[in-house]
DNA sequence: CTGAAAGCGCTTACAG
DNA sequence: CTGAAAGCGCTTACAG
């Protein structure tokens, strides 16, 4: 049915062998050789049969990633949309195809890293998002199977990965906020198990601290990275005796939420309330009033993921198991009140 | 080096051929063979080699995706990571991987997908979007590889497509606007080539003449699907002398740009201009004002173009070519403006 | 119900 | 520089 190498082989009149050879790049050939062999190859329309050659060469040419479990509401966070962009933009660059995959429960996931990894369907993984302690990553490292993480794993703190500097991220922020003169900020966070949830909170605390200003752990919420989460909080903090006046938000998407509650109460961002929030989408920019972010650099995060994984595939060597994409505060109107005690 | 059928079926004291029956549920297999070669897998910790099953069974559990030649920009827009999550949800139900692949041009374009389709790397295609003579099309056909469209094509017809009624959709928005009172309707659209643009202007044509109103060359504006594309089509109906009350907008991120240029001459929505966008976004019911919008069922498409896919690399019969995911009107305070003559 | 054998389309030492 | 042969890990008629 489909043109096979030894088609070519036959109507070249050489043998299967030199074919391989040729398509290959192989050294010691004739250049007359080659020269007839592409002919036919290009007359025949032939095309190397990926599987045969993955069979014996145990090599696929493909890298992974591994959706997070919610990956239905995943994509509400353009997050992901721009890791996936990034990502699939220098795999195909480097000669790479993308496979996506997921499961709904750690079993699931761990089923279809199983199956990619063991079924041989992929040369290398891309994690993202990690989890506290998180199987998949075990069962790579026992495989000894090529992967990258992006974010950071604290189980296993020698894995490759792509982060921010999550926590000095949140000082930034936190910072620019103590600047305008606030002295009461709270801290909306997300999932408590997340990593990224903890390095921002840590990074929060650090500038509280080093102000010298109090935390009051009423004016701390976790939640998901909703819209409602940040509706939810910004209904408690504005029900407080001694609310704050300005909040560091864990992402834009909540900072929305809070912006949207805060609106239809009949307050002002950034007078009565002023913001800042993570992952600097694009809406930050077109709500009103405009939402001071911290831009980490997502596609920035997909890329470097795919070309270090990628070299990692091929055995080149990686200087450092922890890189490291800089953040960029993006001031907007949202967080320019200064406060004058 | 990994386990092999043969050596379980070594372990277990049956020949290979019976290990792989086992596997795949073969019918004639007396209960205690399964039962033992089940176990015997198990505690190898077995898993088949894809590539080895691929190459024999010319099947690969895998559907492609061909993103847009614009994957780099094209996460921007909602619009693919609502149906990439509408397809990857549906394939992994399935039991089907995903495979992504794109290209910088035409010519790489059709370079991935035969990749993809000479090198057995997938069983069935899924096109995003469509062009007007495409040849990715043309050389699926010619290959009679399963492929599904999402949208649809002029020259190839036939082709098994999910779309939307986008001429339907766009007329829908636009008596909407004219229940409102609105005799000065404009129309904001996409890039000329995309048929989804060309439907929509149908749409939005059919119920101007059907309401007998006048439509002036100059209320009809083109863009890509880009904030900016809104902003340039505001600042030019602004200085109009004649400019419209009401704006169908092709896609609601260009109603944003549409809506913060309005904004910022000090003019107001929907007094000043009335708007109604399409995709119905999640932020276009956070904007202020927020948007009204042609909800299309982003997801849903995804996920029909993924089971329909499925059902054709199956073999199962499809009643339909075309299969139209509904799309429904969300009212917001962007169109809410009733003008009085 | 089960096994031996051929074959899927390729690569790669081993010879020459 | 090139060919014959073995083998990657599986499936599937063909026998029995």
């Amino acid at each position: 049915m489909s043109v096979t190498i030894i088609d070519v082989a036959k109507k070249a009149g050489v043998s299967p062998s030199t074919v391989s050879r040729v398509i290959s790049g192989h050294s010691r050939i004739s250049p007359a050789t080659i020269r007839k062999v592409k002919e036919i190859m290009d007359e025949l329309g032939y095309h190397p049969n990926v599987m045969a050659k993955s069979l014996v060469s145990k090599t696929t040419q493909t890298i992974g990633i591994l959706l997070p479990r919610s990956a239905e509401e995943l994509f509400l966070n353009l997050f992901f949309s721009e890791i996936i962009r990034g990502v699939v933009t220098q795999s195909t660059r480097s000669g790479y195809d993308l496979m996506m995959t997921t499961g709904t429960s750690e079993r699931e996931e761990v089923e279809a890293i199983t199956r990619l990894v063991k079924g041989r369907r992929v040369d290398g993984i891309i994690l993202l998002y990690s989890r506290k302690s998180d199987p998949v990553i075990s069962f790579l490292q026992e495989m000894k199977f090529p992967f990258v993480l992006v974010g950071r794993s604290e189980d296993f703190p020698h894995v490759l990965s792509i982060d921010n500097n999550n926590v000095l991220a949140a000082y930034d922020a936190t910072r620019h906020l103590i600047a305008q003169g606030h002295k009461r900020i709270g801290f909306v966070s997300g999932p408590p198990n997340l990593i990224v949830s903890r390095d921002r909170m840590d990074g929060y605390v650090q500038a509280m601290r080093e102000a010298k200003l109090e935390i009051q752990t009423e004016w701390i919420v976790e939640g998901e990275f909703l819209q409602e989460s940040g509706y939810r909080a910004m209904s408690f903090f504005m029900n407080l005796p001694h609310r704050p006046t300005a909040l560091v938000v864990i992402d834009d998407i909540v900072a929305f939420g809070v912006l949207r509650g805060v609106t239809e109460l009949g307050y002002k961002v950034p007078s009565d309330l002023s913001l800042v929030g993570f992952n600097n989408i694009p809406m930050s920019e077109l709500s009103s009033p405009p939402i001071s972010s911290i831009d980490i650099g997502i596609y920035q995060l997909g890329y470097t993921a795919s070309q270090t994984l990628i070299k990692a595939v091929k055995g080149e060597p990686i200087h450092h198991n922890h890189i490291i994409i800089p953040h960029r505060l993006m001031t907007r109107e949202s967080s320019l009140h200064t406060i004058h005690p």
